[in-house]
Parts: structure tokens; sequence; C-alpha cells
DNA sequence: GTCGAGATTGTGAACGCTAACATTCTAGGT
DNA sequence: ACCTAGAATGTTAGCGTTCACAATCTCGAC
């Protein structure tokens, strides 16, 4: 910096006004600053800026699961989103929800400066551990929230699932099996939720509920045991990869799709509409979610006390997979 | 820190030693430094040290495509493999491949003053963009490299076509038909070189080649017009999304696979198993390609000049969407 | 006891920037 | 010509570290 100004004959600290768009700069000397700092290549120190300013334009994420599309999604558009906003975005992944694996990735954002943190595990021991973690910056938390929570963003788990329910139950099924995600995650409890509670709504009572943990795999082996029960006849699956499991188990057992047994998914990941049959499924506005979340992030950090978000309503996507059942 | 000091009643730069690790403290004064450091809950402030210092442990990565599994595979991975090596890596995301966005890229992390930045982004415009601009600190090329490439780690992308296109001679096909990435894209243009080589190595004639862009609705595109063909009996599609699509587009004209077509796809995605048939593909160890991206970036860092890497070779995984023609 | 080498600790400056205040211009009014 | 308010610019200090060197301890050998 000392070097620009010199070149441009002015003080250092013109030169600092002319790099934060300070008004009481002539225009002349201006235009001498910015030749003098594109002629010697120079560029800021964020550094030393954030030294003295104590502002740091970061936020960090923690997030799991990369691998599984809906953390996945969120996670690139948290970072887009945040990016738009004028923040850089530090994400580190985290492999177990103990406390100290927790302590460690908020450690690791705090070393970097963050100004919030976003939290997109929606795990429920992740998230205990996390609340109970004393914290310095604002903390936003992403996935699995409820209405009405602070400092949230999420999507409406249960009224999706109620989604899928209700659209099985309108084609005359006269009740719904369930293959769930993990009960660790707060995701699965509320789809469970939300397919228990449109049962209740409309006094039937639910089909047989199975265990699964989002892989393709376990929805396969639902898949195997659905098939060998007659009184099923429409399932809704926790999420589309393990749809794609159970079609295939019943595939495989003969069980023909949708005609024997209709099935939704939930995700709507960009191959559900290509699997055979069309996979009906419930869409989640991830990017919009990533939106909300940097979003109400500035909101905090401009001082709203405690802000809170609605929850987004997600969509159903009827394809191929569902139809009335036969008599 | 100046507080920690009085704390422990030494001079800063004894803490600071302390935090260093340095040998020259006698343990006594150390286990007092370490007490007051708990005591204030201080922790060390990066930004003052990045400034004298120099070095920000941070590299930083330039990634697009984030929603195709190639790339947030290794984006993933590259992460992981950096903070086990105790660096922080930025990513950046670019959207088009423009000069001036890929300047842009670059002067974010730059900014935040990476010391290396490691490109994902295997566009063939981009590739020669980057290539062009002037770079202060190590440049890493990964994917879509060719075999001896400097400051490069890849894929074996043309051995993988070729496994996938001999596994289908094997089996006794005249030849094979290809569906190809988009053209911009270096990985596409090997794989369609994989697949034009196995068919001279052979010293048969290729099958025809249709234009695809990645995504499913593209290969469901060029399966019905393979559905057409009656000469076709087998399909090496460039990547596993496509040939779902391409798989949908058979089944929907009735067109038996394995038994009237063998599918073979790239990447061996999750979903790949669960396909109906399940999908035969190549598998591509991403996770590997991460760690040695990072590893190479660590030499050059460790002033290895232009180091260089082998190409990871991908292996095949045989399942039922490929079987021997009916004559 | 005294000296000196090595161990341990302390001191001051510097990294590159911005904040706060001080100084110098400039132009309009008298 | 002279004053003054506001515009434009400059000066100094300090952000929290580490580096280079200086100072002080400690302990064994004489």
């Amino acid at each position: 910096m000392t070097d620009v100004a010199a070149a441009a004959g002015v003080s250092h600290q013109t030169v600092s006004r002319v790099l934060n768009g300070s008004e009481l700069v002539k225009d002349e000397t201006r235009t001498r600053v910015l030749a003098a700092i594109a002629e010697l290549g120079y560029r800021r120190n964020n550094a030393a800026r954030l030294l003295v300013t104590n502002r740091s334009h970061r936020i960090g994420m923690i997030s799991a699961h990369l691998v599984l599309h809906g953390p996945s999604m969120i996670a690139v558009s948290v970072q887009d989103a945040g990016h738009k906003a004028g923040y850089d975005v530090s994400l580190v992944a985290v492999e177990d929800f103990t406390a100290r694996s927790l302590r460690e990735a908020v450690d690791r954002l705090l070393d970097e400066a963050v100004e919030a943190i976003v939290v997109a595990v929606a795990h429920r021991e992740a998230r205990e551990q996390v609340r109970s973690l004393e914290m310095p910056v604002p903390l936003v938390i992403v996935q699995g929230v409820s209405d009405g929570q602070r400092m949230a963003v999420g999507i409406d788990q249960e009224a999706g699932a109620r989604l899928a329910v209700e659209h099985l139950l309108d084609l005359g099924h006269r009740h719904v099996a369930h293959v769930t995600g993990p009960q660790e995650w707060v995701e699965a409890g509320q789809r469970r939720a939300g397919w228990r509670s449109a049962h209740e709504h409309r006094h039937v009572l639910p089909g047989p509920e199975l265990g699964g943990d989002w892989s393709p795999q376990s929805g396969y082996e639902a898949g195997l045991r659905i098939a060998e029960d007659p009184d099923v006849t429409a399932v809704f699956v926790a999420n589309d990869g393990m749809a794609m499991g159970l079609m295939y188990a019943l595939h495989e057992k003969g069980r023909d799709v949708p005609g024997e047994i209709s099935v939704v998914g939930f995700d709507d990941v960009p191959e559900a509409r290509f699997l055979w049959p069309a996979l009906t499924t419930v869409d989640q506005e991830f990017s919009l979610l990533g939106r909300r979340a940097v979003e109400l992030t500035l909101r905090a950090l401009g001082g709203e006390v405690d802000p809170s978000a609605e929850l987004i309503r997600p969509a159903l996507v009827v394809r191929d997979s569902t139809a009335a059942p036969r008599h």
C-alpha cells in the first residue's frame, strides 16, 4: 500500500480511502491511485484488514453426509447464497456427532474468524451437542427444524409426508406402509409423523412401518419384505434412494409397480424421473433453503435478535409409480 | 495474548512459544501458560498470525457443476484430504467459463491468501483460460488430464472407456454404440477416444455415436433413437445419469435390456446397483483422486518443481445390464 | 566461589491495514 | 485582500502475532 501511495504521490490513507470507496477523494486523485494500483498489480491484504476491522466476511457451515442428495444440495446452495451476499463460506464436514468432533468443527470455524455458523446436520444427537456449545457467534440451524423455531430455517417435512400419503389415500388405498429413515435424523422422525397424522386425519390405521437408513440397500431389504405381504398396496418411502432399492426388490419378486403396489419417494432427485416406472416423489426446494439460511444469518448479524423464518412447503410430483389399487 | 502473559506472569513471547510448541520453555512455565490460556478461554488470532508469517494454511479449489456426481465427489474428497493435511480449503463454484468469471474466482481465492489453487473443472475452455492467468501460487489440475502431465492428477478416462467397450466386445457384440458427454468436457473426449481405440484395436468399426450432455434427459433422447435401430446391440454411455435415461427410453419402447441391448455406464453412482436391470458401469475412485490432488499440491508447496503423478486406473463393475447378444 | 555455555525468558520492531484526529486546500462571501 | 467552512489529504497509533536479538538464569567445571 505504501508503494502504491508513493507511486500515486499520495499518503497510504488516501489509497485506503480509494479502496474503501470513500466519497472524500477528488476524482483526479482517485484516478491516479487506481492507475498506480493497476500498474503495480497491488492487492489489498485481507489479513491486515481483518486484524483491524474484526470483520471477516466469512460464515461457517457444518455439514455431514455430503454424499447424500439433500445435504449436498444444501451445502452448495448455502455456499452460493453466501457468496452472492458477499460472504465467503467455510464448510467443515463432520463424520460423527460426538461432542468432541463437533467441538473441533466449531473450533476450526472459529479459528477462521467466522461471523456466524450455519449447522446443516439433521442428526438429533448433533443438534443437542451443538446447542450446548458456548458460541460467541450467531448459530443458525438448517434442516429438521420445526415451525416457529428461532434462528432456524427448514422445509416442512411433515407437510411433505402428508402430501405423499394423502395422494395415496386419495387414489383409494386403504392405508399406506412406510419405510423410515434412521430415527436419529430429525427429518426421518418428521416424515414418519406426517405419515401417521395423515392416516389419523382420515381415521384409518397406518400400514406397516419398516426401518431404513437412507441407503438404496436398506430400501431393497424393506422391499423384499413388502413384496411378501399381500396386504400392502401402497408405500411411502422416506427418500428416493430407498425407494429405488425398494422398487428393485419389487421387480425382482415380480410385483408390479404401480399395478400391484404404488410407491412414493421423497427428495425428487434428478434420477427420479427416469426410474422405471418414473417415481412419484416430494420435491424440496433446496436452493431456496440455502438462500433463506443466509438471509436469516444476515439478519442475525444485522442485530436482529433471534429472527425466525417460515418453513418452506414442499410439493408433490406425481409420476408413474402410483395408481389406484386393483380390487 | 498480553492478558494470558500477564495472568501467567510471563512475557507475550513466551506465550507465543508455548503456542508454537517451542522446546525452549521450562515445563513448569508451560503448564502455567496453558492454565492461563484455558482459564481465559483465549484463542490465538489467525489474522495476526497470517499477517506476520504469510502462511495461510489454506488452499483454494475451483469447481463447477457441483450437482453432478463426479465434481461433487471430487470437491468433497479434496476438502477432506486437505483438512487431514492441516489445510483449510476454500471452494468457489463457477457457473460459466469466461475469462472474467474465472478471473473472479481466482481473485476471490487469492484474496483469501490461498497458498495454492486446485482447479477441478474439466471444461476445455476453462482449462485454457485458467492456464493463461498469471498465478502467484502453484496451480494443480484435477480431472481430465493426460498421462505424464505436470501439476495434474486424474483418472484414466480412456482406459475406463476401453474397459467398458472391451467387456461388450468380449461378450460377442459386433460393435458398440456410444452416447457421449458434451464435447467441451475433456473427459467426454477422452471416453470417446477410449471407445474408438478399443474398436480399432480389434479391427472393427465402432457403432453409431450420439451426443449427450450428461443429463438423464439427453440419455433418454439418445435411447429413443437407439431403440429404433435394429443394428445396435450394445451401448457404452458416457455416464450413469444418461445411461438411466437411455434405459428408460428402451423400456418405454419395449426393448429388453440386456436381452436385446446391453448397456454400460460410467461413474458407478450409488444408485447404479439398484436400477432395473442393475447397471454395469465403470467405477472411478474419487476419494483417492482427492487425496492425490492434495498430496501433489503439498509437494509443489514443498518446493518440488512441477511434480507429476500417475493416472488412477478405473475399474469395471459388471452387473446385469450387459449380456451376450442373441443371434 | 567464579566463569561461561547453554537454557530460558524478555524486548522492540514489523507485518499491512483502518480509525481517529490533525492539517492543508479551496472557494465563496465580505 | 482576508476569513471561514467544508473538502481533501496527511499523521499517528494500534490491531495480535512472530522474528531477531538482547538479557537473564542455571549449573557444572575449574
